[in-house]
DNA sequence: CGGTAGGTTCGATGTACGTCGAACCCCTAC
DNA sequence: GTAGGGGTTCGACGTACATCGAACCTACCG
């Protein structure tokens, strides 16, 4: 095996200082209908969506879970991304989870918001 | 084993004669947010549910389903139904399949048709 | 009556996936 | 520099699930 990059698109910029947002993974596509349902499908997922719509749309990636090892968390968020619904972005040197409601919604109009919102609902 | 019935609420009129059709499975709840997308989420599910809005949310069983044998596809309704999506209700002595549409748009607004939508839209 | 078509159940099999621990990387602070 | 916190990757393991064939049931038709 050829030693593969750690981040694929994420580029860390080594300018030292102020803080700095940049886009990461843009390129990533938004799946299929079906890869989107199978990525909100599971508990753990969901509430991480759940939290990030809580947040506004943004946050630490150690405040989107709890009872999972940080490996397992790793494992959801990858799944998330692959699906087109998160984004990994680094602010000020931490890394961060973006919803990516727009596309998303450009993808599966609606979809996001029923999701969310039967969840919310539910969670009372 | 004891022996279980057959249909557990289904109940088939011997009545001989005109086309009857019957409620069924009635009593079942739909179910949460995410029992709905795993229902939801797998392909041959999905197509399902497709080929059911496209018949106007009723079929016979043997029309929702392609390449697949009988037993997977009696596998793949149980699903649907326990998940309150569809229901089973026999129609002039053959069986067929329902699509709950208002009792999934009560428990989950918009998430039928966003879903639907997505997958009509990309299958063309 | 016997046969066929449409559906379901059961049991077995293979694979996909969620979970974890260990090792590693990046960044920041001491 | 040396820790230490925050995240990711890589196996490994266990379970859940999609699939099938066989047996069975019901309704219908010859």
């Amino acid at each position: 095996m050829t030693v593969k990059p750690l981040f694929e698109v994420t580029r860390m910029t080594p300018e030292h200082g102020q803080p700095v947002a940049q886009e990461a993974d843009v390129a990533v596509p938004v799946a299929g209908i079906q890869q989107l349902l199978a990525a909100l499908q599971d508990p753990v997922r969901l509430e991480m969506v759940r939290r990030l719509v809580g947040a506004g749309g943004e946050a630490q990636c150690k405040n989107l879970y709890d009872g999972i090892g940080k490996s397992t968390a790793a494992h959801h968020f990858k799944i998330l991304r692959e699906a087109g619904i998160t984004e990994r972005l680094t602010v000020d040197g931490t890394i961060h989870q973006r919803l990516r409601s727009d596309d998303v919604a450009q993808a599966a109009p609606g979809l996001l918001d029923a999701v969310i919102g039967a969840a919310q609902r539910q969670a009372e």
